[in-house]
Order: C-alpha cells, then structure tokens, then sequence
DNA sequence: TATTGTTATACTCTATAACTATA
DNA sequence: TATAGTTATAGAGTATAACAATA
C-alpha cells in the first residue's frame, strides 16, 4: 500500500526564499560578508591592475625588504608552488626583483622597487578609503568587536 | 653621481614578518578568519562528501521545496551556469531531484529526497558542532556583535 | 522579446608531487 | 639528507557569452 510520500507533493511555487537554518551557521555569515568585502576589494583594485593576493604580497614584500619567499609564503598562508606565479607577476612589472642572498644561494631576498613602493602607497590609501565606505554604518565599537572575534578564530586553527 | 638608492642596501635577513599594514584592513583579517572557518568546515563535511556549497545549496532546498534553480542561485549569490553543476551532483547521488514545474515547463522544481533530507539533518549537526568547537573561546557577546557587523557589512552591497 | 536552464570557456585560487640547485 | 624555489597538474570557485526550449 504506497501512499504519496512528501517528495510526490504538489508543491506551491516559492514565492520568498528561507535561509534560516543557513542563517545560524557562522560560517555561512561570514562567506556572505566576505564576498561583499572581496568583490569591493577586487573593484578599488583594479585600477592599480592588483587583486588581493598580489596586493598583499607588495604590502608584505615593502613592509619586510628582503624576505624569502618561503616567508612570504607562511605569512599569506598559502603554498610555496602558488606564490611563485604572484612574484612572477610583480617582478614582470617592475614592482619588486628578486635578488639573490649572498649567504644563502637558494633563497631569494625580495625587495620592492621605488615603483612598487609608490603604487603600493597609493593602492593601500585607496584601499583604506574604500574600506571606510563600506563599513560606515558600522560604528568604531562594533568594528573592534568584529575584529576581536576574527582575531581569535584566526589563532585558533583546526581544532581537532 | 649615483650613490646607491634604498634597492641596492644590503639587506640584514628578515627575521619576523610583519603585516601591520595589512592588518589594518578588515577584509584582511576577515580573509585570514575566513580561510580557518572554511577549512574546518571543509573537514567536518568531508565525510559526508559534501563541501561548503554543495551543503548549502542542500540545505536550501530541504528548507525551500519547490524552488527554481534561479532562486536557488540568487539565494546563494552566485551565476546560474555555476549552479548547474552543483545541482548535477546532487541529483546525480539521489539527494534531490528536478521536477518540472507543471505550470512553467521551463523550470524545474527543486526538491530533496528522503535520503537528501536525512543527509542534510546529519551534516547540519555536525556543522552546528564544529562551530560551537571553533567558537569556544568568542563570548556570545563578542560573537552577537561580529554576526550584526558581518550582516550590516552584508546588507551593505557595492557603494560606488 | 524575455526567461530557464544549459554548454562552453576562461580566469583565479588552492593543493600535491616531483624536480633543480644549493646547503 | 634537507631546504628554496620551481614546474606541472588537478580541483574548486567564479564570471561571461551564447544557445535551445518555453513563456
């Protein structure tokens, strides 16, 4: 005797969608946010022809002369094979070299060049202005708060 | 006369990166958070061989019987093409299914299967868990406060 | 004409194994 | 043997144009 289960329903058409359960994931709010965040950083970026990897690793490289690329690499969290193509990109432009460290062959010291330190300067300040727009409205307390709790899921790593 | 310029100093050997720049932009700390949230997640739906977004677009579809995949789309904030695949895998492993909606035979009615909805119940709990694991040390407090930033931030969309 | 789902394509980010040259 | 950088490759996520079927 087979009676129509829940999945042969008719169905009345979805008129709004729910994400409640989505909703109470932290995760799930942090990805929303971050994507509003990224595509404004992508955009604010693209004039200086930066995307937020190679944007940071300019920051880090002007902030830290003469770091290795396996620095660079642990500090953006990423993997050695993947930072490679980035270098390349900036070092193409003329907005870094690689030079080699006398003691140590293998490594490369890397440093910014004056170009990279100017576009690296105006992309920072443009970045800090969009930045501010777009977290208007959220007030200075808030922020802190926000970047408290960041702060700590970040040094908190995969637990178990 | 050319003395040598800040490029050609010699470099003492980096010993602690810094990213005081970098830290100063929410969008960095978020991206840094981020990536330790969504790694755990990505481990905690391994073994029910889902990922961030196959979850969800599951989840969606339990909540919301009968939606089109336009809807589902828009929900998850991404291009309908990129959906397609998603959807794919889920009816293809007898999660969901694609009804044709009787009064558009353009669309299709998205609904979960027995199965689907069973798996959903699963993973939605070990989600919740893991959370709570990866959030033990953020106060409700701290964490209410991050969840209103990150909706405000949300709501927010791009400002020119 | 416009919309739904689809295909094809391309770019970015990420992850791993294996190689080279140095140490 | 171990490390720094590299190459090659593959998997994901994302974005756009163009198409067939339907409205």
């Amino acid at each position: 005797m087979k009676t129509p289960g829940p999945d042969s329903q008719a169905l009345e058409p979805v008129t709004k969608v729910s994400d409640a359960t989505m909703r109470e994931f932290f995760g799930y709010r942090m990805k929303r946010a971050f994507n509003v965040v990224q595509a404004d950083l992508a955009r604010t970026l693209k004039p200086f022809e930066l995307r937020m990897l190679t944007c940071t690793a300019l920051v880090l490289i002007v902030e830290n002369p003469g770091l290795r690329q396996a620095q660079l690499a642990d500090a953006m969290d990423m993997e050695r094979p993947n930072l490679v193509v980035l270098v390349d990109e900036l070092e193409r432009r003329g907005l870094i070299r690689r030079d080699r460290m006398p003691n140590d062959r293998r490594a490369y010291a890397l440093v910014a060049t004056a170009e990279g330190r100017e576009l690296c300067a105006r992309a920072v300040a443009a970045v800090k202005a969009h930045e501010a727009a777009l977290l208007r409205g959220v007030s200075p307390d808030l922020r802190a708060a926000a970047e408290d709790a960041l702060n700590k899921i970040e040094r908190r790593r995969p637990p178990g």
